[in-house]
DNA sequence: AGATTCTCTACCGACAATATCAGTATTTAACTT
DNA sequence: ATTTTAAATACTGATATAAGTAATAGAGAATCT
């Protein structure tokens, strides 16, 4: 039996959105999973276990367990405005509600270690883990960060990513989608493109139909054909675009502390030649990196560098001899003790 | 020359200026003539016999916003700001002789109209340098008249620019005829009299003022200024002396000449001193040999003669002592010694004299001595054939200086070029066209101090900074830059007085003690006119781009030998890496410009002793601080330091300089005087112990041991859960944290150990000055009477005095308190102390071995220091005939609470806190507990279960930090957080001890306003003031601010008067900072010539604290003086007044004396009247009920107006018409007048409306209204009587 | 006009974010009349 | 030579940065809709 999809009408009553924003309309949700091909990546959908956070008004929740019967889908949210909403809609119904908060790694810990609730098999890293997978929404003031943080577990391969190559539908502000997904020689390239490169396949799946749609890299937009949705479809109207990414982990072998050094010096020169800009590595880096690399590479800029290139670079780094102690690399709050 | 003017205007304010000229007439037109405001000045100043509280002078009472003073007469923000700028760059132009540039910046201060008046003393000194590189009277006449008649015609000549001619003329004629013609002319040319033209003593020369009166008979004797002339006409007794010294410039080194009246046998040994340290030097060189026959007159011991003679006074080789294993002589040992007071007053007059070369070389060749350190070691490393790898630190400094050395000369010569234009500009790629425009900028400053210096400050200033700023292993590189950029400055000012000074003095010679005491004399005016003079200080871009430039070329040498592993084959190998390195950090994702040290360098710093980073122009001074005599003079002698600590903010700087020389703040220079003429000496018994402690390394009461270096735990596995990395991280940060601090507590301990030791058996002062507020600081830092126990524990006073019998009594109660038995009766204290004698005599004894009672004391190195003392006294026969030096300390309970119960008049507080006589001491927090414990009782009779939980666990402790800080403002959630950090103790639950400690802050905090009703209904009053001034509107408010239409930026600051006449402006604005390109990196400085928009939030938390901490400061500063002229020393700390034990019984009879004077007045009242006058006219915003009739007709009124104009009507039309009616009602004119007052403006009519607006009818709908500003009424006040206090023995104990 | 979201959080001494780029303002040059 | 126009440069303001919101939570101001 189908479970019933909330309504906007009974979503009026929340108030406090904490930032989040939720697409609503079904039908656009409806075409999202399409485009996902969700029983092509998830063979045995009756294996399927869907971890979704932050769910929120959950409609989209409701359809997917409508359309993929999944074996287990789970929602995690701890927000006081939403727990009467979610728990009276859950109730009767196959979707489980673990009422833990998701910025938390313990609530994790707690779900899948201590309450035994949600129990991921663990796979192999050379495939995509074809059981699991997490949707969430990261609309909020804190969601920025905290996928940084997720996209950082799966370098790490830790929290959820140590059970294999868990693939994530993502909810971002359009703002952070933009900014994961430009590619060397953009304006806007940081460091968390870097990371979304290095470690994931990452797919712009919708997004709102918006005057900013302009600042996605237009390759990707081609490439990856996005859904467009309006901005009306938003709940709660009037709040900046959100766009849908689809996060697929890559297998990786990368040394990453000193890579993580090596990129985060570099890019905040990011538009200065390597020439000048390896200096800032440590003492006497320009002396040591000049004499490795030629002349022309020397030219580029941190912005202009391909996953490969940093790779290259945090190689030469950790073959320095006198490289400077990158775990010395943090500022020591002033406290006063009086 | 229009070369240099067209270069000029492309990279300088000018154009800006010229910019915003259009706009600015606007504004300009707009304003009141200056004469209206004056007139609103308090009555008419009857100023009779004691004025403690003179009125204050007008110019603090003008409505209009003057955030500059005369000088600074401009009341734009933007262009004060680029005059500041202009100012500072024609100083540092002249300076490097770019007189064409001097001159077309000249000309763009000329543009600036509101300036215009005042232009001539920026003219001036560009005369006096023109005149100096043009050496041709003729032309100079010529430049003159071209100059006014032309260039600037609106522009008049003015005394001291006669005074210039007629140095020059003396100068460069050299016929007797034409100098006296040209001079009759210029004297007659005078505007303001013949003396108004010799007083400029900063441009004309003893010489010149020699040769005037006696050559050619130009001027009288009596028109030179005072101090000038005994140099010019000596008395009989000193002429023979004088006679033979002012020829001594010819023959300089004839011995026969030399010889002085005095016996003195003088060998052959002067040694011609460098060229540039001047020829007083080789003379005073002489001096010292006055000053060791001195002492060698004295009756001492045929060892401490011995010592004397063979103690080098030669003040450049013999400074300070940073020697470790070098005993200096100890002057201290030696004064104690000697027996009668004649013998003692010669002893000081010769100590005096050696200290008067001795601060004059400490402050002037601070950077040169630190040179001739490193060289020595570097050549003593040479000879013995060591310059190995590890090479020593002092070597490696000497040759980062030596490579350095080359290119900052470069870049100097650069610069020159490109300011004097003789650099090719045509093959240039645009890479050094642009940084030739910079050195446009930056290469007037960059050129004024000499490049050795440069570099070794640069050096030290980096060595200094390291582990600051929370890195690690370096420091922040914003502070860095501006850090080097002030220390250049600072040189720059120093030397440049003392090459002026040398300038003026330097045809005079002196021998005789007299005579040079005459000379001091006249040099010490002189000071304080050329210190005065150069008030421009260098722009905070400046100072950061000459740091970065010169901080960028250390990184460039700078190498040391570094240790590596290969990666590859796993074997150590050496290698050179750059010293320093320019890189980044991210702190809470905001980047941080970094600047590391090597870390081979680090160890090696932490190894070193820090003598080399001890600012040696701050240390305590050797000789009695120049007296304050203006805003800027004072303190040091060649080092600027101002009156007041203003924070970047020029408003301060402008009210006190409008009342600088106006008399009224002389108590204050007074005050400042005597706690600067307190001398004091380091204890030695308390250092010989602190010493062996630091030197065991280990940790000591507040001395923390020494540590290795930071070792952090290793990374759990990159797969562990993010909460595991997460808990390493900030297991790291901790240790960091925990090294850093350990660290820099080492550090400071260090600084303070090195001071002293440097310091041992000297005599030394510490030269005051204010904070905003008006309390005094001691200017020396790390080490000081402010400081900590330990700093406290190793000062006394150099004079002693017999105990006497209240003295013994003082000195035991002393230590008592020290212990933190201070709240018992004064014999209990006594007998407390007397009760411990022989742990007294084992701590004395045996401070480390043995039972080491001292250390459990409160403070214990201070305990330490009064059981040495008491220890002495007790040897003796009659302890009352002990000679003691021990600062006693009398200390106010709860000083804030002292003042604000005395304001409030609440009898019932003002016990409490010891203003009425009682035979015990009261303790406030004790009380404040007990009633705090009453309200839980009542409350948990009447079921309430959380006051049942706490009633028994109220002691004073939990109470104490939140009524202390209660006075500050504190807020409930900080109070929470206090008393949470108490409870917490009790009681386990997190959780549930933040819920009670919510609880009972509410508790406490009713207890404390029970208790100080009347003062919280004045700290109420006071807040409620301060945040209406500080959202109020001026009417003549810069009509840029309106920026949407809107509210205009709140601009006013809350102003006002201490009793001592002390203007205290409240800093405390949005800050604006900006991005500055530097060499190295952008910095984010704020520029402290802008005027930005109010905080109002912390203008009103500050202001009651503040305004009680100023009239705290008051009472200290009255006290001060009072115990000063009678003969007392005295010290304070903020609320903490210190002499000897045997004057405590009268200084505590004057202190009570001038808190009853300061609070006869009811200062309450002066500060409300105080408000209303300054703040006369000032708008404010109200809310106001829309249904009310006053509103209705509000609204007429603007439906009207908004008709007329055709638009809709906004607020600044409101406050411009209000602007036009309040010009009208002050204008001379009486038409004018009538017109005023028949114009109706909407402030006009809620002005007149006698209806209590005050913000009523929060429901219904509201609308914003234009009302004057009105302050609330002044709350009651209680009944007690300040005259109490008479008696009151515990007032301060 | 009203709700939501920032911002602080006890005073003073005291101590600090920066690279990059888009867009605009101003200057310089280039060109025309 | 002068005026006009285009290109170049200078200046300003906005935005992103990293990646546990340090431990705490409520009042008051600022901003947005």
């Amino acid at each position: 039996m189908a479970i019933r999809i909330p309504t906007a009408k009974e979503l009026r009553s929340i108030k406090h959105y904490y930032g989040f924003k939720y697409l609503l309309n079904s039908q656009t949700h409806e075409s999202i999973f399409q485009k996902l091909q969700i029983e092509a990546k998830y063979k045995d959908l009756s294996k399927l276990k869907v971890l979704d956070l932050y769910p929120g008004p959950s409609n989209h929740s409701a359809l997917f367990v409508n359309l993929f019967k999944p074996a287990q889908y789970m929602l995690m949210d701890s927000r006081p405005d939403f727990l009467r909403h979610i728990e009276s809609f859950t109730k009767g119904t196959s979707l489980q509600f673990y009422k833990h908060d998701p910025y938390e790694w313990k609530s994790y810990i707690d779900l899948i270690e201590k309450d035994k609730l949600f129990i991921p098999s663990i796979k192999p890293r050379d495939l995509v883990h074809d059981e699991c997978l997490v949707i969430a929404n990261l609309t909020g003031m804190i969601g920025e960060g905290l996928f940084m943080q997720w996209l950082a577990c799966i370098g790490n391969k830790n929290w959820l990513q140590k059970y294999g190559r868990i693939r994530m539908l993502v909810w971002v502000p359009e703002s952070t989608a933009i900014k994961v997904l430009a590619k060397p020689g953009e304006q806007i390239r940081s460091k968390c493109s870097v990371v979304a490169d290095t470690f994931t396949d990452t797919r712009l799946i919708a997004t709102t139909n918006s005057t900013s749609l302009r600042k996605f890299n237009s390759k990707i937009l081609e490439k990856h054909e996005p859904i467009l949705f309006p901005t009306e479809d938003i709940w709660l109207t009037g709040g900046k675009p959100i766009s849908l990414l689809e996060v697929t982990p890559k297998e990786h072998n990368v040394d990453l502390d000193n890579w993580d050094y090596v990129t985060k010096h570099l890019l905040i020169l990011k538009s200065t030649p390597l020439l000048e800009a390896l200096d800032s590595l440590g003492h006497g880096a320009k002396d040591y990196f000049t004499g490795k690399l030629d002349r022309e590479f020397l030219k580029k800029t941190a912005k202009d560098l391909d996953t490969e290139e940093f790779l290259y670079l945090t190689n030469l780094f950790d073959k320095w001899p006198f490289k400077p102690d990158i775990y010395m690399d943090f500022i020591d709050v002033f406290q006063d003790n009086d | 020359m229009l070369r240099y003017s067209r270069l000029y205007k492309k990279s300088n304010p000018l154009c800006t200026l010229v910019r915003t000229q259009r706009s600015l007439s606007s504004v300009t037109k707009l304003l009141k003539p200056a004469t209206s405001m004056s007139s609103t000045a308090l009555g008419s100043s009857s100023r009779g016999g004691d004025m403690v509280f003179p009125r204050p002078p007008q110019v603090l009472l003008s409505t209009k916003f003057e955030p500059f003073d005369r000088s600074y007469a401009v009341n734009n923000a933007s262009e004060s700001k680029d005059l500041m700028n202009l100012w500072s760059l024609l100083e540092a132009c002249l300076h490097s002789r770019y007189i064409d540039r001097a001159f077309s910046i000249l000309k763009s201060l000329y543009s600036v109209k509101s300036h215009r008046s005042y232009f001539i003393d920026d003219y001036n000194k560009f005369l006096m340098v023109y005149a100096d590189t043009q050496r041709d009277m003729k032309e100079l006449d010529k430049k003159l008249f071209e100059d006014l008649q032309i260039t600037f015609p609106a522009c008049e000549y003015n005394d001291k620019t006669l005074a210039i001619l007629i140095h020059y003329a003396l100068k460069y004629l050299d016929d007797t005829h034409s100098i006296t013609k040209h001079c009759q002319t210029y004297f007659k040319m005078n505007t303001n009299g013949v003396r108004s033209i010799l007083s400029n003593v900063e441009v004309l020369t003893i010489q010149d003022y020699k040769r005037l009166v006696n050559d050619f008979e130009l001027v009288d004797l009596q028109e030179l200024p005072a101090e000038i002339k005994p140099l010019v006409h000596t008395p009989k007794s000193l002429s023979d002396s004088l006679e033979s010294v002012s020829t001594s410039e010819e023959q300089p080194s004839s011995p026969a000449m030399q010889k002085p009246s005095t016996e003195i046998s003088l060998d052959s040994d002067i040694n011609p001193l460098p060229k540039d340290v001047g020829e007083l030097l080789a003379v005073d060189t002489i001096g010292m040999k006055v000053v060791r026959h001195t002492l060698l007159g004295l009756s001492l011991t045929e060892q401490q003669k011995e010592q004397i003679r063979s103690f080098n006074f030669d003040t450049t080789a013999n400074l300070l002592n940073f020697d470790k294993d070098k005993e200096n002589i100890d002057f201290f040992a030696i004064y104690k010694t000697l027996k009668t007071e004649e013998e003692k007053e010669r002893f000081a007059k010769a100590l005096d004299e050696f200290n008067q070369e001795r601060q004059h070389q400490l402050e002037n060749r601070a950077t040169d001595a630190a040179k001739e350190r490193w060289k020595h070691d570097f050549e003593e490393a040479k000879a013995r054939g060591d310059l190995s790898i590890q090479k020593k630190l002092n070597v490696k400094l000497w040759e980062w200086y030596n490579q350095m050395l080359p290119l900052v000369k470069e870049e100097v010569s650069r610069c020159s070029q490109v300011m004097e234009n003789t650099s090719e500009t045509d093959d240039l790629n645009a890479q050094e066209r642009r940084q030739n425009k910079a050195r446009m900028d930056y290469g007037p400053y960059l050129t004024l101090v000499n490049p050795e210096k440069m570099c070794v400050i640069t050096i030290l200033e980096l060595l200094k900074l390291n582990s600051t700023g929370g890195i690690i292993e370096g420091m922040r590189t914003a502070r860095a830059v501006i850090s080097v950029g002030k220390a250049i400055e600072m040189e720059f000012r120093a030397e440049q007085l003392l090459k002026s000074e040398s300038r003026v003095f330097k045809d005079i010679n002196k021998k005789s003690h007299e005579f040079k005491m005459l000379v001091q004399n006249a040099r010490a005016t002189f000071r304080s006119m050329k210190i005065e003079s150069s008030k421009i200080l260098w722009p905070q871009e400046a100072r950061a781009k000459i740091g970065s430039i010169l901080i960028s070329m250390l990184i460039h040498v700078a190498k040391v030998r570094v240790e590596g592993v290969d990666p590859v084959t796993n074997e150590k190998i050496h290698g050179e890496a750059p010293a320093f390195s320019h890189g980044y950090q991210y702190h809470n994702g905001s980047k941080l410009g970094v600047l590391k040290i090597h870390r081979t360098l680090v160890h090696q710093l932490n190894g070193e002793r820090l003598v080399a980073a001890v600012q040696p122009q701050l240390l305590p001074m050797l000789v009695k601080p120049r007296p304050w005599k203006s805003w800027n003079s004072g303190g040091y002698y060649y080092t600027q330091s101002s009156l007041i600590r203003s924070k970047d903010s020029p408003e301060q700087v402008a009210y006190l300089k409008a009342v600088s020389d106006t008399g009224v703040i002389d108590k204050v220079y007074q005050g400042l005087n005597v706690l600067g003429e307190t001398a004091w000496t380091i204890n030695r018994r308390v250092f010989d112990v602190m010493s062996d402690v630091w030197n065991s390394g280990k940790p000591f009461l507040e001395i923390p041991g020494i540590q290795d270096k930071l070792v952090l735990t290793p990374q759990p596995p990159r797969e562990s859960d993010p909460s595991v990395h997460r808990e390493w991280k900030l297991k790291n940060k901790e240790l960091a944290n925990a090294f850093s601090s350990n660290r820099s507590a080492r550090c400071d301990a260090n600084y303070k150990l090195e001071i002293a030791r440097a310091f041992l058996g000297e005599k030394f002062y510490f030269p005051h000055n204010l904070d905003f507020r008006g309390r005094a600081y001691p200017l020396s830092p790390h080490f000081n009477h402010l400081g900590n126990d330990m700093s406290r524990g190793l000062l006394i006073f150099w004079e002693g005095k017999k105990l006497g019998p209240t003295g013994v009594k003082w000195l035991k109660v002393h230590l008592s308190n020290l212990f933190g038995f201070d709240k018992a009766s004064l014999e209990d204290r006594v007998g407390f102390t007397e009760s411990h004698i022989e742990d007294i005599k084992d701590s004395a004894q045996n401070p480390l071995d043995g039972n080491g009672w001292w250390k459990q004391a409160d403070k214990p190195w201070q305990a330490l220091a009064t059981c040495i003392e008491l220890n002495e006294m007790l040897k003796m026969e009659n302890p009352e005939e002990y000679v003691s030096h021990q600062p006693v300390h009398q200390d106010g309970t709860c000083n804030g609470l002292q003042h604000y119960a005395a304001l409030g008049g609440d009898i019932e507080g003002a016990t409490q806190v010891n203003l009425v006589p009682s035979d015990r001491p009261q303790d406030v927090y004790s009380h404040v507990a007990k009633l705090v414990v009453a309200r839980l009782e009542k409350a948990a009779r009447n079921g309430d279960e959380t006051a049942g939980l706490l009633k028994d666990k109220i002691k004073r402790k939990v109470v104490k930090q939140t009524v202390m800080t209660n006075v500050y403002g504190v807020t409930y959630i900080g109070a929470t957080h206090q008393i949470d950090k108490q409870l917490s103790n009790v009681f386990e639950d997190h959780k549930q001890s933040y819920e009670l400690s919510k609880y009972l802050t509410k508790h406490v905090f009713a207890s404390v306003r029970e208790l100080f009703e009347g003062a919280h209904l004045i700290q109420d009053w006071l807040g409620e003031c301060a945040k209406r001034i500080s959202k109020s509107i001026r009417v003549d408010v810069d009509e840029k601010s309106f920026k949407n239409g809107n509210k205009p930026d709140f601009m006013s600051s809350v102003i006002w008067t201490t009793p001592l006449g002390l203007p205290i402006v409240q800093p405390y604005r949005e800050n604006c900072k900006k991005q500055v390109a530097t060499n190295l990196q952008t910095v984010f400085i704020s520029d402290p010539f802008a005027v930005n928009p109010i905080n109002a939030r912390r203008q009103k938390a500050g202001f009651p604290p503040n305004f009680i901490h100023s009239l705290d400061a008051s009472h200290m500063l009255l006290s001060a003086v009072e115990c000063g002229s009678n003969g007392l020393d005295f010290a304070a700390v903020h609320d903490s007044y210190w002499t000897h034990a045997c004057d405590v019984d009268k200084m505590n009879v004057f202190l009570r004396e001038q808190f009853i004077k300061l609070h006869e007045v009811d200062l309450i009242e002066r500060l409300k009247n105080e408000f209303d006058q300054r703040y006369k006219n000032y708008l404010q915003i109200l809310k106001i009920d829309k249904k009310s009739d006053l509103a209705r007709s509000v609204m007429e009124l603007r439906k009207q107006l908004s008709k007329d104009l055709g638009r809709p009507i906004t607020l600044a039309d409101e406050i411009y018409m209000e602007k036009k009616r309040i010009q009208l009602l002050e204008s001379e004119d009486p038409e004018e007048q009538a017109k005023g007052k028949s114009m109706v403006t909407t402030v006009s009519i809620v002005g007149s409306s006698q209806d209590n607006l005050i913000e009523k009818s929060k429901d219904g709908s509201c609308t914003l209204v234009l009302a004057p500003l009105t302050l609330p009424q002044i709350p009651p006040k209680g009944d007690f009587d300040v005259k109490e206090l008479k008696n009151s023995k515990y007032f301060f104990s």
